[in-house]
This record gives structure tokens, sequence and C-alpha cells, in this order.
DNA sequence: GAGTCGTGGCC
DNA sequence: TGGCCAAGACT
């Protein structure tokens, strides 16, 4: 039975993970949302630093958002941190300190959504779910051969719905994860190991031919190119940074005033009116900037010494909640993306200038 | 439904 | 090396 084979391969190849030698659902929790599209190595630094500073969603609401987005620094997607701080605090309000463990009351938290809840519920509750994230996605495409595309309503219901029919009851919790381990380990999107999967006789691809192929995807559109500025200010031997709306980029984190630059203007003009609109800053340059690269891989081949003046600092900055003064060696202890980290190393060599940031390549 | 949101590893 | 991808959520 495939059920019996995937459980049998996964009690010897499972992989030793921190939020497995736990079955505290505040933990489990917090790895789900660290895993949402990044991968295992890249989590268990950030995981460990995290749940020994908030052992508890207590602990968790009672920090400063500050502190929060501090330990995410780097880790990206920040409106994760943003989110898991907010949910903790309505979990410490309205449900005692502890998580729900009925998916629909889940979903409803920020930063959980069908996925996450499912997990959860699988994984800290033992309720008989699938969570259908992007290896079981992949894997049950393959068991089936199926030929639909698993990010549309069609294939996803198509995909759940086969899935249950396999999925033993009583043991969510194992065979979720099971199929997780399967697709990160054999059943991979390239050049799956099919020679030493447990499941390969029951694969329906594997049969056909076909697993190479699947799952099914539409190409994607070109990723367009933005270009952005950033003003590097200082005053002695501070620096000034800005609080970044929590909307939109590095969202909450702190890094140099600055923006993306529209409508073609030259660089030297852009800055000066995004300083000026963010800041009521008068900012003059004294000679144009010259051409730049393309992505921020070529950061620093693409930086350029360039002298300028503030013309005005006005008094209103100090009072301003999101603008900072801060020490060249204190900006190691504020949220900063890692664009904004790039640019206070390179300030150290050759200050004071202005920076403009090549485009930047969305993904 | 399609865009947006980060970062690092892979070949 | 550049395009693709990874334990998705939100708008």
């Amino acid at each position: 039975m495939l059920s019996h084979d995937l459980l049998a391969w996964y009690a010897d190849h499972r992989r030793d993970l921190p939020w497995r030698h736990t079955n505290d659902p505040y933990s489990i929790w917090v790895s789900e949302i660290m895993l949402q599209q990044t991968r295992v190595d890249t989590v268990l630094p950030y995981y460990k630093r995290f749940m020994a500073r908030f052992p508890t969603a207590a602990a968790l609401a009672n920090a400063t958002q500050e502190e929060v987005l501090k330990l995410w620094e780097g880790l990206g997607y920040y409106a994760r941190a943003r989110n898991l701080h907010r949910a903790a605090q309505i979990i410490v309000d309205r449900f005692d300190g502890h998580l729900p463990p009925l998916e629909r009351e889940l979903d409803r938290l920020p930063g959980i959504g069908r996925y996450t809840a499912d997990a959860l519920g699988a994984i800290a509750f033992d309720r008989d779910v699938l969570a259908l994230e992007g290896n079981l996605r992949r894997v049950i495409t393959r068991l089936f051969d199926l030929h639909l595309d698993p990010r549309l309503p069609e294939g996803e219901r198509e995909i759940r719905r086969l899935g249950l029919t396999v999925m033993p009851p009583g043991r969510a919790s194992e065979f979720n994860q099971a199929l997780m381990d399967l697709g990160a380990l054999i059943c991979t999107p390239r050049a799956p190991a099919c020679a030493e999967c447990p499941i390969a006789t029951h694969c329906i691809a594997h049969h056909n031919g076909t697993q190479e192929q699947l799952p099914f995807r539409k190409p994607r559109r070109p990723l367009p190119l933005r270009q952005s500025v950033a003003a590097v200010l200082h005053e002695n031997e501070r620096l000034l940074i800005t609080r970044r709306p929590e909307a939109g980029l590095l969202g909450g984190l702190w890094g140099f005033p600055g923006g993306f630059i529209t409508n073609g203007e030259s660089n030297p003009l852009a800055l000066s009116r995004v300083v000026k609109d963010q800041l009521g800053l008068e900012i003059v340059v004294d000679r144009p900037m010259p051409a730049l690269s393309h992505t921020y891989t070529h950061f620093r081949a693409a930086l350029q010494p360039f002298t300028c003046r503030v013309r005005s600092t006005s008094r209103h900055l100090r009072e301003r909640g999101d603008v900072r003064w801060v020490k060249v060696e204190e900006l190691d202890n504020v949220p900063m993306g890692k664009l904004d980290r790039m640019l206070a190393t390179e300030l150290e060599r050759s200050p004071p200038w202005i920076a403009i940031a090549p485009p930047i390549e969305r993904r």
C-alpha cells in the first residue's frame, strides 16, 4: 500500500529538524511561517535564535515590532514577521496564549493562509487534513500523472481530492511531512531520484515516463527592472536613516532615505525630489551621475563617490518617529535590509556621498 | 487572477 | 551566469 511504503521510508529517512522535536503548536507555527518560500537550511539559524528569544506566544507578543524585525533581518518577506507578531498578540488577547486547533480559526490570523492553517491542523493538532504546498503539489501531481496547472483552482482541487484518497486516517502529521521530505529529497523538481523512491511502483508519471515534465507550469512574464536612489547623509559622525513604510519593499525596516525613480528623471534630480518629499531636506548636487549597471549584484561597481551639500536640516526631523541619526557603528542595531547594509559598508570607505542604487530586479 | 514581497542555492 | 526555484500570504 502506498501510505505504508511512504511511512516506512519516512521512519528511516526523515530529516532531523528542531521543530520536529516538539508538539508545541507555537513552535510549529513559527517554523511554518519561516519556511514559507524559504529553504530549510536558510531557516535553521533564524529559527534557533528566534525560539531562544521568544519561546512562547506571550514572549513574542510582549516584544516590540522592532526587535522582532531585527531577528528577522536577512530572512526576507518581512510582512511575515509583522504578521507573526500581530497574530501572537491576538492569540494572547483572545485565546489565552494558545493557538486555536481548528483550521477555520487559524486561517483568520494574520499571516496564516490555507496552507499554514492546514499544516498546523495536521502537524500540531493531528487533524486529517492535507497541507498542500510546493512539495505535495509536485509529488501528488506525479503520482497521478496530472496534466493540470497545480497553481490554478481546478488543479488544486484535483490534487487535494486525490491526495486525500491515499492519506491514512489518524496519521496526517506523519503523512504530510513524509510527502514534504519525499519532495525535498527524492521527488525533486529537476532530476527526481525515482530509483530511490519508496513509492515509485505506485507512481503513474514514473510508469509513463512523464515525471520530468510535471508539474505543468505556464511560462512567467519577464521581470521588470526598477531604478532606485538613496541618500547617505552625514552630520559629523552620524548618519541619517529613516523607517520605511510597512507596506511595500523591506517594509518596517530602517534604511537610508530614498525610493524608486519614476518618469525617467535624471538621477540627481530624482534623488533630490525623493529626499525632499520624505524629509524636507534640500540637497544640492554639484555634478551629474554616471551611467549605472543593472542589478544589485553589481552594486559595488555602480557606486560612485559623489560630493553634495545638504542645504538645510529642519528641526521637525528630530520629532519624527521614522527618522533617526545613528552612529556608523550602531547601524548593526537597527533592522535594515541587505541592500542598505551594503550601502553602509560602502559608506565607511568614502564618506560622504549620495548613492544612486542601480535598478532592482524584481523576482 | 495576477502582482507584490527577499534571499540564497543551483546548474 | 542568469534564470529558476523554494514548507505562501495578501491585495
